[in-house]
DNA sequence: TTCGTTATGTTATAATATAACATTATTTTA
DNA sequence: TAAAATAATGTTATATTATAACATAACGAA
């Protein structure tokens, strides 16, 4: 059970109503790119050094990361690269669900459950920028629902909440 | 009472469930230009020429517009204008809730009700642009709660689904 | 009418993202 | 395996979106 505050998310995380998974730690970022590995093999795809360096880089950021400093990142390691080296391997990622592109800010984060793709709902703190992929109980299947009424078949919903973090919040009252 | 399609948008549109406006006709964006007006009176704001004309020429637009569209328009006007020009305007108007800034495309739309301040969602078609305002029953509330229950308290939902608009689909499915 | 405040003008630049084409690596097919 | 086809990456240039910083002008209050 991942849960708000916690910097912890697990496999058995049931993913139903009110369930919440913070950025993982650097002891779970090798689950995270096991799974992208098992499930590009399963794809047909190829999970490049740079994709996967990439994908390293977004997980362990303890913040979502916008895609110049994953440029720097990749630069500090040695490698030669340009924008478009991070873009390409971001579009490849965010196609196969493997991260996420919060269009509030303009940053990119991994996502926590890669295996089940979904829509997601996140709550993004204005004041410390942690970001938190939450899965609430049937809001997107909800939204998706009404879209239906209008006609209307949704490829992609971002839904991104911006607000004060329960952390931020106590220090503000104070 | 304002529906998907129809291109009319009244004053007495409920609000309610299951509501939708699209963006005005040009008869009616003298009506918004004037409710603008009655309600920077009221809170004692300027809605200075600039401040207007830019409000018109959201207002205008078939479609959400690019803020470096709005420069271009500013500029044939025969007004000198430079970005901020066009920034401060829209800031203003975005602060105010009298347009809607959509974070997936970057561009600005006139606020179907900036009587009552609310958090929209919006159906943004990926084939040809259309974009629509719509109010569906209690999502944003429901956000809000389930929010809530992460001790997260919202400042600013920005809820936008991108899909095929009913028109598309058909022209689509052929 | 002077002073303080707010809005706008203006120049420069930051931040984000893509186009276009060359090169390299991988996969497929003969 | 060699050649051809495809896919990925390298590289340069540039497009797009947005803001910083400071000067001038307009407005509102005293």
């Amino acid at each position: 059970m991942c849960y708000p505050g916690s910097a912890t998310m697990t496999e058995q995380c049931p993913h139903s109503d009110m369930t919440s998974c913070t950025l993982p730690s650097s002891e779970q970022v090798t689950r995270l790119i096991d799974q992208a590995t098992e499930l590009c093999d399963k794809r047909n795809l190829r999970f490049t050094r740079l994709r996967k360096q990439v994908l390293e880089l977004v997980c362990k950021a303890e913040q979502p990361v916008g895609a110049y400093h994953l440029l720097d990142e990749l630069r500090e390691s040695g490698r030669s690269a340009a924008p478009p080296t991070v873009y390409r391997a971001l579009d490849f990622l965010l196609e196969q669900g493997l991260v996420h592109r919060l269009a509030t800010n303009n940053t990119y984060l991994a996502c926590a459950h890669p295996q089940q793709p979904h829509a997601a709902v996140f709550l993004v703190c204005s004041q410390c920028g942690h970001t938190q992929e939450v899965h609430t109980g049937g809001v997107i299947d909800q939204l998706r629902r009404q879209a239906g009424q209008f006609d209307f078949a949704i490829e992609h919903a971002s839904v991104e909440l911006t607000g004060l973090c329960s952390r931020c919040r106590q220090l503000h009252e104070q």
